[in-house]
DNA sequence: TTTTTATCCCAGTAAAATGGCCGGATTAAT
DNA sequence: ATTAATCCGGCCATTTTACTGGGATAAAAA
């Protein structure tokens, strides 16, 4: 089991989809300045994301990526599962042929945390986090941070007159 | 947070102390024969086991491993953290600077699960462990594999004929 | 006292995963 | 036609994993 910064990335970037539901689709570029994800590292998570029908993509100008389902519809484990080959704690994936074709010491502990991780993280919707306070506020700051800064197009700009 | 074979070991390791309790150190040869697991390997997961006080050495022919503490007092979440720098599911070691200082947007969400998950492995201890029915069996059938069946032995010596 | 059995310790390493860059193709709105 | 976006493939540096090997040290047994 490994949950590492692409799952995390790839939560990340589900509830940024979430929390913006409504104003048509959201390109990865909004989403790569908003939460400080690289582009190219993006696409390839959402290539995944669309295999396992979790978002719908728009091409072309004004294009972007959708929730596929509602937010309170999709659940956290799902996300991880999609980019992440599963959530699960064995090293057999659950068949039992852990130690050279039987099973292990420990392999029911490993079973019993992979349910218990999954039961939890799969109890937690992307509506779920929406409503969060912590992440209500988390999410204005980086809004007022798109608006009141707009660096890039000031230092193009500048780039272009040097 | 990852969770791979190398936590697994360690767990495997101790558990395999804990059955054979009271017969003296154990050496890790032993280990590495019932479990499967290589010998050197062993060897670097014992130093973290030992710095982290949860066993103790006994150099020399007849030496080996034995717990620090009894079975009781051990637990697994102590385990993994002792190899593995901790069962942290945060990309921020909890210090809330996730995405350039500042937090990120899911950044509760990975606390969360983070406590869940050592909520539940620091709930189980070795002796829990042992008492199970499916590890005594396993443990059984690993005695047994010991005993009816020295191959090394016989196939050394068929070696060293040829 | 020599040999053997074990822990110690350090160095290296193949394979995989991570996190990302780049170039170009395709689609569609302006 | 241009532009803005998704798509798609390959490439790459770095880190981690799981393991091998060599040798030093300690202590029991010969």
């Amino acid at each position: 089991m490994r949950l590492t910064t692409k799952g995390r990335y790839a939560v990340t970037a589900m509830l940024d989809l979430a929390l913006h539901e409504g104003k048509g689709p959201i390109s990865l570029a909004d989403i790569s300045e908003r939460q400080g994800i690289s582009l190219s590292y993006l696409e390839q998570l959402f290539a995944k994301l669309r295999r396992n029908d979790l978002v719908h993509s728009v091409r072309g100008p004004g294009g972007g990526y959708q929730l596929k389902r509602e937010r309170g519809q999709i659940n956290v484990a799902e996300v991880i599962d999609a980019v992440n080959e599963s959530v699960d704690a064995t090293g057999c994936q659950k068949s039992g042929s852990c130690q050279s074709g039987e099973i292990c010491l420990t392999h029911h502990l490993w079973c019993d945390l992979s349910e218990q991780i999954h039961g939890f993280l799969s109890s937690i919707s992307l509506a779920d986090l929406v409503h969060r306070n912590e992440v209500q506020e988390v999410a204005e700051r980086q809004e007022q941070r798109g608006r009141v800064h707009p660096e890039h197009l000031i230092v193009s700009s500048v780039a272009s007159a040097s």
